[in-house]
DNA sequence: CTACAATCTTTACACTGTCAAGATTGAGAG
DNA sequence: CTCTCAATCTTGACAGTGTAAAGATTGTAG
């Protein structure tokens, strides 16, 4: 598919959105301007206006995108233990957590909150609460196997995305001290954590 | 203590760091720039750069001094339930989701990675780990009480940090479902997270 | 084929972080 | 007490930012 230098672009709103992302992995957060996205995108410095409102709009659609392909591996995952409840657990947390290391700033925007009033934008909470339900009916999963305490599944479910999103905050703002990463390997690392809610 | 109105402030440095926590508070991270600060303390626009090298400099000295406030806070807990190992654990982690609230923006900085070299600001790298001694020593009391889980008190401490900020994050960011909040006070929840991983 | 609406460009403006040069002043040396 | 200097603060300038307004281009519906 050859790009066409066309002076409508054709498809620029998810061009920008995929060069926001790329600048976002490349020059972080606060290197991702608009004018700089509208560049690498190929079109004028406001170009994007007649796509996205301002600036955040468009850091809410790449923060929606986050969370579409966030849930596309935490599903995989689920989808390839569904017979073995710990373990879907376990591997869903540590897809959790690789998603967050391999695009750090991404994983930022999207929990952050660069993203200000996110309730603005429907899509986004959509997709955030697709991911929520996720985490949900994993848990349930687990409660019916006497893996994980039984009572309310939101909380606990709250209890299960707390704890690994706590780890892996703080894993990215280099809150953990290197001692303790020295000591375990980060997969053991989570194991660990969710070990701490687990019953068995 | 009335203010002199001379060329030399006197003690602008801690000046510029309260009225940087004052417009944080008032306008939010995206508000704050290194201008208003400066006119909120009745200095020309580039004074600051007399006492920090840039803008990043001065979010550092913010977060250092949130660190210190937050210390202060969660040890005059820890004093207090000195001799009630569960009841300590439980009191401070509610003063740290107290102190999210209280300033939510400031909060954000010192964690969301709005401040980006952590590691060039040896104060707070020294505060925030001062932070994270404290939280290992109410963990190893709650430990030798059989509350928590024996086993390394780091990896524990890490434990107990990360589901109470991955909460105070998920709050903040507003991610908690609705539902959630309706269902119990914020108090209870904390409490709830908690108790995931207490034995008794 | 034509008119319109969507898309993109151009131009402009206020605001930002930062730097360089100069003004002011407090404090120590003599 | 005076001189001097280094610390502190101001002024002025610059490139880069988000965004609004007005105009140019073009696909497409009628």
């Amino acid at each position: 598919m050859p790009k066409k230098k066309t002076y409508h672009h054709g498809d620029l709103k998810n061009a920008l959105i995929k060069a926001g992302v790329e600048i976002l992995a490349q020059d972080g957060v606060s290197g991702m301007s608009l004018r700089k996205v509208a560049m690498k995108a190929g079109v004028s410095h406001s170009a994007p206006y007649s796509h996205f409102a301002d600036k955040q709009a468009l850091i809410a659609a790449i923060s929606t995108e986050g969370f579409r392909q966030l849930y596309e591996r935490m599903s995989a995952v689920a989808e390839e233990y569904n017979s073995q409840p710990s373990k879907q657990l376990i591997e869903a947390a540590w897809a959790y957590v690789q998603f967050a290391l391999d695009d750090p700033d991404r994983f930022k925007v999207m929990f952050s909150g660069i993203l200000e009033k996110e309730k603005e934008y429907p899509e986004f909470v959509a997709e955030s609460q697709r991911n929520f339900q996720l985490v949900k009916s994993i848990v349930e999963l687990n409660q019916a196997a006497g893996i994980l305490r039984s009572g309310s599944s939101d909380l606990t479910a709250l209890s299960a995305w707390g704890i690994i999103h706590g780890f892996a905050m703080l894993l990215l703002e280099g809150q953990i001290p290197h001692a303790i990463l020295e000591l375990k390997s980060l997969r053991k690392l989570v194991e660990f954590q969710l070990k701490q809610i687990m019953l068995a």
